[in-house]
DNA sequence: ACTATCTAGTGCGAAACCGCACCAAATGCA
DNA sequence: TGCATTTGGTGCGGTTTCGCACTAGATAGT
């Protein structure tokens, strides 16, 4: 290797591919162990409503995701064909509803995790999860700033 | 249960979450500087290309980037009708062919680029490219392993 | 050589994703 | 109050993604 210059172009690109074929990777893995008709997306959904806590509207997780609305709209409507969710009204404004969970949706959740427990198990064999942990707080707070440059339209300009 | 020291489940799920939405922000904000009617995918293609070397087939490519050749056939049809690729037959080997980039598509490519820089420049500006290197081999090295999982049907049969 | 098996690529159909345009409800303003 | 603007959500259409099944060409075994 005659060169190694630090050009951060170059340091920034290798990380998004990397972050990319990484999500790619577990995205794939994880579909795999999920129950036909349920994609990824639907249970991170359905994850983060229990995480966090339900009774949010449908806008609120778009943007907790990054999502566009519509994207969200339609994980909600296979979500709610599935029973997994409901979606009731939103007393105080009439254009506005509620996501809340169902019985049937933490039943599934918990078999799902329980489905994807053993390769987590078999990762951690393989990757101690403390290096993990060292890396999240960088990543963490990448996110926080590529969100701020997406909030703000402005890339560049004085 | 009030305990929840250092569950590596939750490491896990918190790491693959993050990647996840780095992955899809970080799109997000190039599918915006592309001109329209190219994906990131198939820019990210065109890139492997020029980096690694064109001349390959696309099957090498849909291993490379870890999507279902299908998805490939699909990226390369695309670049293809945007005549930013040529395909050839192998005459090594009739089922086969060989992908290399055109001269338009190394104009686009630069054009990309140079559409990216300000983007990247301004990340640079508020999160040091040091940092991203840091952590940059702890997520080559767990691909690695996702890989290897992929490749590998053992889960770990319970 | 001859057949069985394997492999590269594609057609097709279904699902996911998402921009655009729209509606209805809420808010702001005068 | 009346009207313009903003906001939450959805219908629609186009693109991407990907599993399944198939074809044509290559390889292996006998």
């Amino acid at each position: 290797m005659p060169d190694d210059p630090p050009a951060p172009d170059d340091i920034f690109s290798a990380f998004f591919l990397e972050v990319g074929i990484l999500a790619q990777l577990s995205r794939a893995l994880f579909s795999l162990r999920l129950p036909p008709g349920i994609s990824v997306s639907q249970f991170t959904v359905l994850n983060h409503l229990v995480r966090v806590g339900d009774g949010g509207t449908p806008l609120q997780l778009a943007r907790a995701f990054q999502v566009p609305k519509t994207s969200m709209t339609h994980s909600l409507t296979v979500l709610e064909r599935h029973g997994l969710i409901r979606l009731a009204p939103n007393p105080l404004d009439g254009r506005s509803k509620f996501t809340f969970i169902t019985a049937e949706g933490r039943a599934f959740l918990q078999a799902s995790r329980a489905a994807l427990a053993p390769d987590i198990r078999a990762m951690g064999d393989l990757f101690p999860a403390s290096r993990l942990a060292g890396v999240l707080p960088t990543l963490t707070e990448l996110r926080r700033i590529l969100d701020a440059m997406r909030d703000d339209p402005s890339p560049d300009q004085t």
